[in-house]
DNA sequence: CTTGCAAAAATTGGATCCAATAAGCAATAT
DNA sequence: ATATTGCTTATTGGATCCAATTTTTGCAAG
């Protein structure tokens, strides 16, 4: 027999699907903060009806992805400044402690893996891909630690903030920035410097979250500026 | 007007409800781990469909509570040792960053409420109250760190694995060394020393992980133990 | 007595249907 | 003109029903 089995006690449900697909949506930004997530409208996106989509959008909010009221509906939550500022610190404190106990582990496939994740990052030019290649390198870095549940909670911090991360990327010079810290992070980590590769991830992730911050901050001013100026409520 | 209102658009859906309790039981241990939850048989309890109870189960399983497979139910999540070290450790690196923030924060309502759960838990002698006054002397000390996202995930991850630390409370010294423990660590954030506090912290939690983990293999030895000498497979 | 296997029962995932609630709109009174 | 009330529609939460799958049971053969 020349077939590709595939194991089909673990094929996804439809609720999985569904949920595989908003969180996609949602992370990527390709569904706005505060848009809210007719049942409904998704079931017949699926062509399914309400009852996986239900399941779905519990999940959802379970992860903080999206935020429920009673018959009223759920919307796609959105994080406040200083929830994106927390977010920033608490993995400005895990990631880096992954990353120590991942160096000395790292074996040669998983530093050429990662090698090929950098420079795949580096020299994207679509933006909208930015985000699953920045995933991609750091999380190569974190695989060999040991510590899946640190990955785990890690995965879902990032997730709450990935939709922001492009603004920052995109709106300032922190492409070129990143370019330049994830290179040196993998470096450190080729060269087994396990305090060095830390150091520098905590650096990394603490200056996006500044950077990302401050240009909110501008938004939300000039956005207030403009209520003022035009008198609106 | 003088009546009490109570906001009814915020009063829990059955699902909720059904969560909560599964939750709570499990985080209690009153639910044994690897014991199968069947839809129909909660259902009856709550005297509801399968609709909300299934709604449940998604949560639960996100929080990794329960563990899914298609077709075949849920049942209450089994930690092996080396993910109840990894959980301990994950707490030892949090819970002394957040006390770290809240010590200088702490009010002096606070102080008082953390004084007396730490009197009621060093008091309590029922072995199954422990769990919840552990939790309720912890977290208030945590709370006025302006940290809700770290709390938040202190909290899972205490979740998952409160069941084992009342074996071992029980168990050990485990009861008089907590007592101890709570009683220097409360002194601490008194005295306003955020450094000490957080070191003891994290000794605690290390320490109740390292006693936790030495029971699990013990334990584990004996039972294979056992059934070599039965020669059971 | 054990093993293999087909039918029956139990269980889950999902569809359809119904009741409860929210949101929008028209009619009325002030 | 505006606020209040009642009606209509949209939407959600949950119940009931059906199909897919797993587990158990009964029975025959070795």
């Amino acid at each position: 027999m020349k077939v590709k089995a595939t194991d089909i006690a673990q094929m996804n449900s439809a609720s999985e699907v569904i949920y595989d697909a908003l969180r996609v949506a949602i992370t990527r930004g390709d569904l706005a903060e505060g848009e809210t997530l007719r049942q409904d409208r998704i079931a017949r996106m699926f062509n399914v009806s309400r009852i996986p989509v239900r399941e779905a959008l519990m999940r959802l909010e379970e992860q903080g992805l999206v935020t429920t009221q009673r018959y009223r509906g759920a919307v796609v939550s959105a994080l406040s400044i200083e929830e994106i500022r927390e977010i920033f610190e608490f993995r400005a404190l895990l990631e880096p402690e992954i990353l120590r106990y991942s160096v000395e582990r790292l074996s040669p496939d998983r530093l050429e893996q990662a090698s090929r994740s950098c420079h795949l990052f580096a020299t994207e030019t679509d933006s909208s891909r930015w985000g699953d290649l920045n995933r991609d390198f750091h999380y190569s870095l974190y695989q060999d630690a040991g510590r899946p549940y640190y990955l785990q909670v890690v995965k879902t911090a990032l997730g709450r903030v990935e939709r922001y991360l492009r603004a920052q990327l995109v709106l300032t010079d922190g492409m070129a920035r990143a370019r330049q810290e994830h290179a040196a992070i993998l470096a450190a980590c080729m060269e087994r410097d396990a305090e060095t590769a830390a150091r520098l991830t905590r650096e990394h992730i603490l200056a996006a979250g500044r950077s990302l911050v401050d240009i909110l901050v501008r938004q939300n001013e000039a956005h207030a500026t403009m209520l003022t100026e035009t008198g609106a409520p």
